[in-house]
DNA sequence: TAAATTTTTTTACGCGTGTAAAAAAACCCT
DNA sequence: AGGGTTTTTTTACACGCGTAAAAAAATTTA
């Protein structure tokens, strides 16, 4: 490593002994230029550490290599786990992702988007806060910027949706939970933040209907995304009272129902499928914890593989496409039931 | 809201019928320019959206108003939660934060640190991957990029560290449940990815043999970061062949606890603090899901606020400074105990 | 070997903003 | 009102790279 300082490409075409924009193709496709030229570079690049900067770069790209990619609350492990995949696929694709956190907060969701309007991306993964969110906001953003929105789905905005597919979910755990018991109420947060949760209770009301059992859907207060709190808390509450309507309980999602696991426990109701049990609990979303309450949760598990990639692969479509998609797509994965020991 | 576009400053200098350096003055700080003069822009800024081009801005600058937020693993809620307070101050105080994740990786970590070199930033807080770091490559980067490290310390690397006082965590749960019972075996994992782990073990060792008790350390194997899976496992085996040589335990960290609890849990082994109970277990970190385990986590809890708070206010004064302190700060923030079911 | 083709070099301008220096204008105080 | 001070305007160049056009060189093909 020669210690001569290269500030800028010209000063390394030099020491390269090739012209300058030969370089700039260089950096902008390896592959374009001549291989003798581009392993005269390389050698150079050995010797001396030499990047182009990124913002110069930039400020003549009308489209940068930059990726926004925004989740609603970055301490749910879902998501973090979400954003592992999502941003590896990116990286090993040249492109620079730039993650935020809304961290529940619409204003800071606003301010995001901003941040982003301004960094020109040549895409943005967008997970919405949801009911909260500023839709026309975001339906101006998507319109600059070519977005696609995952986990949360806000009707017609955006070019494309990718998410799970509630339905199979809730079909899943209560065809299972029917079988080999009885048919399950429905634990929810009575003001959820994200839409899947209306979209999870409309598809057990539409399912229990359809297999002519009567639904019970217990709704919990509080608000916010300290959803196993809610849980705690609500579950606390209806175990006092003895208010569950069944002795087998469908959680809206796993942090919910972790919140509710500890109650039980703490109250001394025995969770588990064995006769002797108590109650049976079951969830959705295999969330990273789920396998570690007591007891473990039977749940219903997204595909975090396929459904990262599917929507890494549609924006890659979407940004090819100038932006624009002649219909909006939506694709939605099945769950896959996972078997542990709460129900 | 004009629909006229605004294509950059000087077009922006016009409709405020103010000079294109004035603009620049009242972007670099609106306390600058006259009274006047401020509101005319600000009225302006009302009716176009218009807002500097970053790159342009920071191509001429020595210094970017970014600074680089990098963790080693996102997808455990502790950093997830400790980012969540960081990104706000830095936000609040007008810097534009880029939050990155090692995810275990040293690859990813040495990719993380060139692109923060590529950017530019006005500095970094950095909490390394820790044993498997380059410390070579990050001790180049603090040199070249002002940076304070958090949670995790490589001696003599970067201009500050702030962290927890491992020993106070030691301290205040074996002399609480000494007080209360006995004291505890110490569990850890074999390999531990964190500094933070051989800190703990060393004060565990010094606090025992001051107290002149008999140390117990019970290392478990596996490496990684899905602690909760190694506490696991680990737990399922020691409670197998029942070679925990004492009845209370002390986890390195509540990740590992979580895990361990379920093995518990599992083996029908309860744990607590009445006399009814088979083990006593406590821990360390007060991790976001510490109070739902079951039974509930007693642990030491880290002041996520305050090491925050101090970690983004050293980065300030280091900028300030010019990147360089005299001296290597180092400041550790005490634990507080919390009380609760396990122990 | 000459012609055709591809690649590279040369030259030159543009991007949007920071910023320095000098001139002009606005403001403040007596 | 006049002089001094502060602020703004004018003018001009710099930053580092993308990229277009024309010329030159290298490579391939006939």
């Amino acid at each position: 490593m020669s210690d001569k300082k290269i500030r800028n490409m010209a000063e390394f075409a030099i020491a390269c002994g090739i012209s300058r924009p030969t370089i700039s193709k260089y950096f902008n496709d390896p592959d374009s230029i001549k291989p003798s030229s581009r392993a005269k570079i390389e050698e150079a690049l050995g010797r001396y550490d030499y990047r182009p900067n990124i913002y110069a770069v930039n400020q003549n790209r009308q489209m940068t290599k930059n990726i926004g990619i925004v989740v609603p609350y970055l301490a749910d492990p879902f998501f973090a786990e979400m954003v592992r995949f999502i941003e590896r696929l990116f990286i090993d694709t040249g492109y620079s992702p730039s993650l935020f956190s809304s961290h529940g907060e619409q204003k800071l969701e606003m301010e995001i988007l901003d941040s982003l309007r301004a960094m020109k991306p040549a895409g943005v993964l967008l997970a919405p806060l949801g009911r909260i969110s500023n839709h026309k906001a975001i339906e101006a953003f998507c319109s600059n910027v070519p977005t696609v929105l995952f986990d949360s789905n806000l009707e017609g905005i955006g070019e494309a949706f990718i998410g799970s597919d509630n339905h199979s979910f809730i079909s899943q755990t209560v065809e299972y939970l029917t079988r080999t018991g009885e048919p399950p109420c429905f634990l929810e947060m009575k003001h959820p933040a994200n839409p899947n949760a209306n979209k999870r209770r409309e598809a057990y009301l539409s399912i229990m209907h359809d297999l002519d059992f009567e639904p019970h859907v217990v709704s919990l207060d509080g608000t916010g995304w300290g959803f196993e709190e809610i849980g705690h808390q609500g579950g606390i509450k209806l175990l006092q009272e003895k208010s569950l309507p069944t002795r087998t309980v469908l959680c809206s999602n796993d942090r919910l129902a972790i919140g509710f696991l500890a109650a039980c426990y703490e109250r001394g109701v025995r969770v588990g499928r064995d006769e002797s049990d108590d109650l049976r609990v079951a969830s959705l979303d295999d969330h990273p914890f789920s396998r570690f309450t007591c007891p473990s949760l039977t749940t219903a598990a997204q595909d975090y593989m396929s459904v990262s990639k599917h929507a890494v692969e549609t924006l890659f479509r979407l940004i090819e496409c100038g932006g624009r998609f002649e219909q909006r797509e939506e694709k939605l994965f099945p769950a896959k039931l996972i078997l542990r020991e709460s129900a």
